[in-house]
DNA sequence: CCTGAGCGA
């Protein structure tokens, strides 16, 4: 009646010992779902490095992870990074001390991180609201400095966000002109547009020695006054790609020199570098 | 004196 037969108990137990399946067990990687204290490091400068990060972050807390996210097209900082806490005070100590702080020389942001949930493999993704927000907010006020002098802000002439000194209206001779940037297209746009589709195929031909000193503009004292030295395209970032895209264009993909690299080497500048 | 604005192998 309720006695249990021990054949099937054998057999149970061998089809247990038999079973690989069981044995295996999903593992993740070392991150597991629960959330770590990360915080996202924007607006850093050019020159920042890792090290820089967790030098200027780990006395608010022990840092797991401090890094600099660099551009893999072009070798350098992509003006942000990460940084994890191991503990949530001391990740609120660091934002809610160097948020809007100065380092390096330059205003940055200190915010939480969003999560990303594939790891690695991650698609382009034009929406973050992956449907649950973790207070990151995408139209969140422009530290500009935080108001505390640190470099960034709005009109140094009347002080109102929407334009910059240089074309302050309240100043502005308006003289045809009531709107001064909105007004009209850029001719400084034009003039690009016409180097690539003018039709003058000699715009590299000649003009590459110019490119060829592309490692020193980046050799400046500084990260943010060295670039109007050799270049006459203002603010770039990396203008590598709309070169490369420019010449592609013509070359089809074909190289006439074994130089054709996209960058010599890493454009790393040390401003420190006893120059 | 400022257009960098951004979330990674």
């Amino acid at each position: 009646m309720t006695e249990v037969p021990r054949e099937g108990s054998v057999a149970n137990r061998d089809q247990i010992s038999s079973s690989p399946l069981s044995l295996f067990v999903l593992k993740k990687m070392s991150e597991d779902r629960d959330p770590e204290y990360r915080c996202f490091i924007g607006g850093l400068a050019w020159a920042t490095s890792d090290r820089g990060l967790r030098d200027a972050f780990e006395k608010y807390g022990h840092l797991l992870e401090a890094k600099v996210v660099l551009d893999k097209f072009s070798g350098r900082s992509r003006g942000f990074g990460f940084i994890t806490f191991d503990e949530k005070k001391a990740m609120d100590e660091a934002i809610a001390a160097m948020n809007g702080m100065d380092l390096d020389g330059r205003t940055i942001t200190v915010d939480k991180a969003q999560p990303h949930q594939g790891g690695a493999g991650r698609d382009h993704d034009g929406d973050r609201s992956r449907g649950g927000d973790r207070g990151y907010d995408r139209d969140r006020s422009r530290p500009s400095g935080g108001g505390r002098g640190g470099g960034g802000g709005d009109c140094f002439k009347c002080g109102k966000p929407g334009h910059f000194a240089r074309e302050c209206p309240s100043e502005s001779s308006r003289g045809g002109s009531g709107g001064g940037r909105y007004s009209s297209k850029d001719d400084r746009y034009d003039a690009k547009d016409d180097r690539y589709g003018g039709g003058k195929d000699d715009r590299y031909s000649g003009k590459e020695d110019r490119y060829s000193s592309r490692d020193d503009r980046y050799g400046g004292k500084d990260d943010r006054y060295g670039r109007d030295g050799g270049g006459r395209d203002r603010y770039g970032p990396d203008r590598s790609g709309e070169r490369a895209g420019g010449r592609s264009s013509r070359d089809g993909g074909s190289r006439g020199g074994p130089g054709g690299e996209r960058h010599s080497r890493a454009p790393y500048d040390r401003p420190r570098a006893g120059y």
